[in-house]
DNA sequence: TTCTCATATCACTAAATATTAATATGACAC
DNA sequence: GTGTCATATTAATATTTAGTGATATGAGAA
């Protein structure tokens, strides 16, 4: 380090904020998980679904299925309805275009 | 519990198997991270930037900046080009597609 | 070779996340 | 009221991830 910087500089690059970047990275780091997915895919499905239905099919405990729930719930990404004791869960409108990306299309233009 | 089953079954969905998701859960899951979108909207823009770049636009020492540049790469979201001592990072065109959805138009409509 | 500097790796701490048993809430049936 | 069942919350642990100083590698210059 000759004088101060600490860093070559090839092309100034300006300073970025990345506080511009923190609700789509919520967003995608609540999509990114593989169980999360596997729920998106059966919620886009079925339209909408019952999160008691969700247990048999991802095989694992409720306070789990409700967790991964809240999380996409909470970045906005699911809606929720509530008949009786049902929680019935759907796909934000805002969000179907980047969750069919995902499940659909896009997703296989990365494999192999 | 009535006998064995332990959850309602309002409709009989198939078990999912969630290893289906596994390389989209990886990908999303390297994406979504504030510092790194922020560094691929500045490969994005560059559309080749050296890793020492990165450092004085981001902020942050250098170990931080490899760590997060390895984690793209290592899903395939970048390449690398090495060119004597320096590292040139670009998005992998397979990827742009995503990529440019997550940084432009597709973002907009998730705010607010 | 020796020095410099960009990059990569290591080692460690701190923070976030996943998972799930246990418990609480709350709706409905009786 | 009591009992049942779906859901939410709590609490605790286990695992992963972020961040970064220190060090190693390796290319180019002198």
């Amino acid at each position: 380090m000759s004088d101060g910087i600490g860093y070559c500089e090839i092309r100034k690059i300006e300073k970025i904020d990345t506080e511009e970047y923190d609700t789509i990275s919520r967003v995608l780091n609540a999509i990114g998980n593989r169980n999360r997915i596997a729920m998106l895919a059966v919620i886009s499905k079925y339209m909408e679904v019952c999160a008691c239905e969700l247990q048999p099919a991802l095989g694992m405990p409720q306070p789990t299925i409700t967790t991964h729930l809240h999380k996409m719930y909470d970045v906005g990404i699911l809606k929720r309805k509530e008949v009786g004791k049902f929680s019935y869960y759907s796909i934000n409108p805002k969000f179907e275009g980047i969750v069919n990306d995902i499940l659909r299309g896009r997703t296989e233009t990365m494999e192999a």
